[in-house]
DNA sequence: GTCTAAAGTTTACACTGTCAACTTTAAAAT
DNA sequence: ATTTTAAAGTTGACAGTGTAAACTTTAGAC
């Protein structure tokens, strides 16, 4: 069967990221969406159950170009490095997508209600999980309490780094004088973190 | 100069507190609190700059009781201890109060706007500070730097569990299987994280 | 006791998510 | 080739939202 737009799904989600990477999420509506992509007010609703059910494909997307700039930088003769290279990566992703990041982590969404993006985010946190087997040479152990303790880290680094960048300048407590710091060290303390987990 | 109601501006601030802590923070509106409050629609309005000027309120409120939480368990003979208690109160306060606390981090209000928030923000986060000054026996070092860490570690294992929370268990993946068991290991994960601190 | 400014109300507007009822149109069935 | 049908899109409506303007009430200063 075809349509009558070309492919509006898809491009309604396209006009979703799009408006969200730069204008964030609180400011979006399905109508402003729809009113971009030259359709009615309602047309949405052909394609999705909800709002949030449109965001959950937001999100999906995000998930997708998360993963595929987390695969990269895979050398597999030094893994604690690309440990620390997905960690670094996923950082600048989030600095570099503060509002998808957000939508990913932050927003409020019953995720079991949209399989694709549980399955999505699954995929992302797989990069972490690889490359952890691997340093625990088969090994089952702890190495998903080592993913999670690194995840952990890691998402706090960012989340750490992003509260301190709403801050403008001019404002700036103790606290925020030295989460500006952090962004300056960031390999050294992955990498110094890495070195701290148990691999026996 | 008195007012009629008695106390509405307070007033409005812990029924917004209370309205959040039970229902979140997407699900609230000033003209429900107004009427929770039983004032008009508008009444906030009189004491209020706007929607997030309350909500700015709320989150100062939070920061206080967080704050409080934190200064308890102060041993002074082991300040390791009393790091790592620190950090299972942050997350103890954080899984009691999710929404809270959401309010409190997640949310995003242009701080510098908000004096009051910025304030108790930083006394909270001085709760860390103070302790690791202690452990730098002086030497002012890298205490910023390792505040910051501990933060986002905390910060990031509270994450990482709520987003495991969010998902009903019938559908666990991987990522959420392994989350549910930094749970039971908060402390070992903890106090390992501290030992790896340097205080050179 | 009058006056004034703070506190609270009423009305109104533009915007939101979403539903129901309608129209269009591409492709399957005849 | 024509009819049928269901998907795709539109129109109109409703309740709820933040918030601005104009109004009324009332406590306290003079």
């Amino acid at each position: 069967m075809q349509y009558h737009h070309g492919n509006l799904r898809e491009q309604l989600i396209f006009c979703a990221y799009d408006w969200i990477s730069t204008n964030g999420i609180e400011s979006i509506s399905l109508r402003k969406i729809a009113k971009i992509a030259k359709v009615s007010q309602t047309a949405p609703y052909r394609h999705f159950d909800s709002k949030e059910h449109m965001l959950a494909e937001v999100a999906t997307l995000g998930f997708g170009k998360f993963s595929s700039e987390m695969s990269k930088n895979k050398t597999t003769d030094n893994t604690a490095d690309d440990l620390v290279k997905c960690g670094v990566t996923y950082i600048e992703f989030g600095l570099a997508n503060e509002h998808i990041i957000d939508l990913m982590f932050n927003y409020p969404m019953k995720k079991t209600d949209f399989p694709e993006l549980l399955a999505a985010a699954d995929k992302a946190f797989g990069m972490l999980l690889e490359r952890l087997h691997y340093m625990h040479h088969g090994s089952v152990g702890a190495v998903q309490l080592n993913s999670m303790s690194l995840h952990a880290y890691v998402h706090g680094l960012l989340a750490i780094i992003q509260i301190n960048q709403r801050i403008d300048t001019s404002a700036q407590t103790a606290f925020f004088k030295a989460s500006s710091a952090v962004k300056d060290n960031l390999e050294k303390m992955l990498s110094a973190f890495v070195k701290s987990l148990d691999f026996s």
